[in-house]
RNA sequence: GGUCCGGUGGCAGAAUGGUGAUGCAGCGGACUGCAAAUCCGCGUACGUGGGUUCGAUUCCCGCCCGGACCUCCA
């Protein structure tokens, strides 16, 4: 049985399928202007482990997580780039794509684009204009936020409160200040389409309720994304959809995400502190990145460093020891230690804990704490690779080879300073020797 | 200014109203020609002041500190 937390009760519940035949979930993905930074990466993160343990509890789960391929801070950039809009979403969709996979996060069902649903978002504007939940002014349609009684529940903030803490100037056409942007008028040299308002653009919030809308219907189970969306995006989200769908729950879970911090500040590309997915993995493998994250409850927050980057490949050096010694095998169940960690609001921090005394076992030659090890880190997205591969990929086997047998003869006839030599020749390069009984044998330090 | 979240040992990070997870680092030992790996053992914590309770790190209130959101953001 799977506890998540929820946002909108601001609490862990059991979490039950409206069809538990199929388990609908939507994820609110990237606006595609620039690479993907780790705090991009920690929802992705996040939506897969719940992902992947849904679809080990459940027959079927539709995960969908879209594309936003019209903003203005695509136009922004294209126009500084002097690039094609589409090149630009086109090429940074792709390396998005890359990035996500060179870290084994499982690719949505559907991954619908925002501008190939353009008529989906006019038909939503279209009734909530008619329901009276939407007013046309000076070429934009507006939300009327006044008209949804419920309006501010989801993130726990009231309409008042936010008007005395508002930090922004009001558009004079706003009728109050929190109505939001469905549509709004786009210059002839910026995307725009025809529309009963005139050749226009969406607003952003509009997007995700489309989407949603159309691939997962009115009510789905789980909507989830970083704790930074949850206002004013989600609370948008779920005002026009529950207003142009009345009878619909839209979604009935909601999931954020903590932020990812650099020196203990928001990751973010507005205050420059980043680094790119792609220039972590040009100076170290995935997996202890995917450890790193999972060290971590999804819910809190998380300071990124170097250090803890290098202190999650040692654990990795670790657990994948153990699988080795302890011979581990494909296919065994996923041990319960785990599983039942990851079903109480997927504390991962929790189901790694568990990994250790598997590896235990699995260091005394434990089979089937070994195999189970496997599963439970198959279960988490981590050993993609083989231990042989974890240890030795990626350099010159035949060489070491020839020194090892070197250093043996070398220590055959008790030549200790030949031997050392050797050895601190391979450290040098990366390689540390371990002399077992049963021979020597090297990895990658 | 408004709203919300959090403050656990050197670091990271869970759980929990009463037997002080787990990992990394450190220290001691076994093993080893010496290492490495492995194994055994050790240490140090609950921001602060009150309250509730037989008993609080765990519940409640104040304070201090940090972070997020209120504007594009995962």
């Amino acid at each position: 049985m799977l506890r998540l937390h929820d946002t909108h009760l601001r609490d862990k519940r059991p979490f039950t399928p409206l069809d538990p035949t199929n388990v609908r979930v939507y994820f609110c993905g990237p606006t595609v202007y620039d690479r993907a930074h780790l705090g991009n990466l920690r929802a992705m993160m996040c939506a897969d482990i719940l992902i992947r343990l849904l679809r080990t509890l459940y027959p079927r789960v539709t995960y969908v997580r879209n594309v936003t391929d019209v903003d203005d801070k695509i136009n922004a950039r294209a126009k500084e780039n002097g690039e094609d809009i589409s090149a630009l979403t086109e090429r940074t969709t792709q390396a998005f794509h890359e990035d996500l996979a060179s870290l084994f996060i499982l690719p949505p069902d559907i991954e619908p684009r925002a501008t190939h649903h353009i008529d989906d978002m006019l038909e939503m504007i279209g009734r909530l204009v008619e329901n009276g939940h939407a007013y046309v002014a000076e070429g934009h349609v507006l939300f009327a936020v006044r008209n949804f009684p419920s309006y501010g529940t989801l993130s726990g903030r009231s309409l008042d409160d936010m008007i005395a803490g508002a930090r922004v100037e009001v558009a004079p056409y706003k009728r109050d200040p929190g109505d939001f942007v469905l549509w709004k008028p786009s210059e002839p040299d910026l995307p725009g389409w025809d529309s009963p308002y005139g050749r226009g653009r969406p607003g952003w919030h509009i997007e995700c309720s489309a989407m949603s809308h159309r691939y997962l219907g009115e009510s789905f189970d789980i909507h989830g994304g970083g704790d930074d969306l949850l206002f004013p995006h989600h609370e948008n989200e779920r005002a026009q959809s529950m207003c142009c769908y009345p009878h619909g729950k839209f979604a009935t879970h909601w999931v954020h995400n903590g932020m990812l911090l650099s020196n203990g500040e928001k990751m973010s590309k507005s205050l420059g502190n980043f680094f790119t997915i792609r220039e972590v993995l040009d100076r170290s493998p995935a997996e202890p990145l995917r450890l790193l994250y999972l060290g971590a409850h999804y819910r809190s927050t998380l300071d990124f460093s170097w250090e803890k980057l290098d202190e999650a490949r040692r654990v990795l050096d670790r657990l994948y020891r153990a699988l080795e010694r302890g011979d581990a095998q494909a296919g065994a169940a996923v041990p319960a230690p785990v599983m039942d960690a990851l079903c109480d609001d997927l504390n991962t921090p929790l189901a790694i804990a568990a990994l250790h005394p598997l590896a235990d076992a699995a260091m005394q030659s434990d089979q089937d704490a070994a195999s189970g090890l496997l599963a439970a880190g198959k279960m988490l997205g981590l050993f993609n690779v083989t231990p042989a591969e974890w240890f030795q990929s990626g350099v010159d086997a035949g060489a070491i080879e020839k020194l090892i047998e070197e250093r043996l003869a070398a220590r055959k006839s008790r030549d200790f300073a030949r031997a050392d030599a050797i050895r601190a020749q391979l450290a040098a390069d990366g390689i540390t020797l371990e002399d077992g009984p049963g021979g020597t044998t090297w990895r990658k330090a």
